[in-house]
RNA sequence: GGUAGGAUGGUCUAGCUUGGUAAGAUUUUUGCUUCGGGAGCAAAGGAACCAGGGUUCAAAUCCCUGUCCUACCA
């Protein structure tokens, strides 16, 4: 039985879309494409996300700042190899009221030159290395294409850090700290995720390689929750980012930077919500546990005691929970706080009371269990645990089962005209036209290769039958 | 970027073909009875029908433009 319009397996899109509303994560009637609201049930979880991924960021010694939202013009068309992708969607301001500006400021689609400008002038030696900034920002895209909450907006949350360094070397081992946070991070989200090195021809503009992070979805498509880009010497030169080194000599810093966004909840939603609602992973719902009292005529007043009694020893606990009492029934509220995906919920009626405990029911399984009232709070962490471990093994399996191999180009085919086809790896050339051809006649992508594993290619390129260099890894993306 | 469909109380939908001043369900508020998987009855509240323009004695309805949403295609 579903609450939504349409099930998450027969219809993914549709079943997102009525999630992201009925959960209160979203609300779009805003009237401006792509600009939403984050409401409470999706911002606190942005705002965990946040406290997660902050406490790594001071564990590897990054400083956390604000940059402007106005890049003055003239830095975007500083770096025009970099724009170009972008100056289609970049929003301007070009007037104030009424009279026109003398230069016109662009709202960020990204901090790079605004921050890079200002590096060039905080670094003079290599002393000033390595300098670690983090930025919690939102970003401005008009994108005119599709809009979709989470996946796809025109205005958007993100964190982006932005590195330098005094050596290639650094750089290097500053990209893999990264994807140790990031993957970390996402570990702790319960997400399922594939790190792979982005092809050539697909690398950020002004970088020397990408590193990209892709989750896939039950629908059989992925979706990219990351990305760490070396940026090599690139932008240092653009932006004089000198230093003098230790011998006296100058060199351009090593620079590295790498982001995530709010897509990362859409990500979450997507992998583990189902027809009743959210599954959140404990350590992220913004409501840890609900307390439903079953109340009986004659009755009420030892339910509702007791219920108090138990909300405010689970508050000691420091846990998130609340207390229903309001006037709806009990089952009413069983179904709404699935559809928040609260992990867990206490249920209190004059059974309960009797046998002085508690049902405790867990979101992920429906399963239901009864504890004593004293062992109440080491059961709910327990719960948790097994629950965070629960997705975790989900997360696995959904990646291990999204993999698969084929070597010619009809097993490829049959894979992306087919229902499930995930991740599909192969042998590759490594040449753009053979790219080109699979987005034209399958509408799927080359996500990459593996970072820091060698796969031996097993066969000739799977469309042009030459010698492969790579082991790709094709996927259809969000 | 292209094509097609759509927009009516907070939400979902009827009415549009054949113009005559908007209907139902749900939600909300109040009261009573209820509560172990989306409770019942009663009463009240809530929209000049996406925006702008046109046709007409008269427009939710017909025509034009724009905005937003959805689906499919590039």
């Amino acid at each position: 039985m579903s609450v939504f319009t349409k099930k998450k397996e027969e219809n993914f899109m549709a079943w997102y879309l009525d999630i992201v509303r009925r959960a209160q994560v979203v609300d779009s009637r805003t009237e401006v494409k792509g600009a939403n609201v984050l409401m409470a049930n999706g911002y606190e979880i942005w705002d965990r996300m946040k406290r997660i991924l902050d406490e790594k960021f001071y564990a590897t010694e990054h400083k956390n700042m604000y940059f402007p939202l106005f890049i003055p013009n003239k830095f975007i068309e500083m770096e025009s190899t970099h724009f170009e992708g972008f100056v289609p969607e970049v929003a301007y301001v070009t007037h104030a009221g009424k009279k026109k500006l003398e230069e016109k400021f662009a709202l960020r689609p990204t901090s790079e030159t605004i921050m890079y400008h200002m590096y060039a002038q905080w670094i003079r030696a290599y002393t000033d290395m390595p300098l670690k900034v983090n930025q919690w920002c939102n970003i401005i895209r008009i994108d005119t294409k599709d809009t979709k909450p989470l996946l796809r907006d025109r205005e958007f949350l993100w964190t982006e850090a932005h590195t330098c360094h005094a050596t290639p070397e650094e750089a290097i081992k500053q990209v893999e700290e990264s994807m140790w946070i990031y993957g970390s991070f996402f570990d702790e989200c319960c997400l399922p995720y594939l790190i792979t090195k982005r092809p050539k021809y697909d690398t950020f503009p002004g970088a020397l390689y990408s590193i990209a992070y892709d989750a896939p979805l039950t629908d059989g498509k992925t979706l990219q929750i990351g990305t760490t880009h070396n940026l090599d010497q690139g932008f240092a030169k653009v932006f004089n980012i000198r230093f003098q080194k230790e011998d006296g000599s100058h060199d351009h810093a090593y620079q590295t930077c790498y982001g995530l966004s709010t897509r990362v909840i859409a990500a979450v939603i997507s992998v583990h919500g189902d027809d009743r609602g959210l599954v959140l992973p404990p350590y992220l719902a913004p409501l840890q546990v609900v307390i439903v009292p079953i109340l009986f005529k004659g009755k009420e007043e030892m339910v509702d005691k007791e219920s108090k009694a138990l909300l405010e020893k689970i508050k000691k606990a420091n846990l998130r929970v609340k207390y229903d009492s309001s006037d709806k029934t009990s089952g009413f509220k069983f179904n709404e706080y699935e559809l928040l995906g609260v992990p867990v919920r206490v249920e209190v009626g004059p059974k309960e009371v009797e046998k002085k405990g508690v049902t405790l029911a867990r979101r992920d399984t429906k399963e239901r269990i009864f504890v004593e009232t004293d062992k109440i709070i080491e059961t709910i962490i327990e719960l948790f645990d097994k629950i965070t471990e629960e997705l975790k093994n989900r997360a696995k399996k959904l990646l291990d089962e999204s993999i698969s191999d084929v070597n010619t180009y009809e097993e490829l085919e049959k894979k992306f005209k087919g229902k499930n086809p995930g991740f599909v790896r192969t042998n590759w050339c490594g040449d753009v036209e053979c790219a080109d051809l699979i987005k034209e006649k399958l509408k799927a992508e080359i996500r990459g290769t593996l970072y820091g594993v060698e796969e031996k290619p097993s066969g000739p390129c799977v469309i042009c039958t030459e010698e492969a260099q790579e082991v790709a890894y094709i996927s259809k993306a969000y």
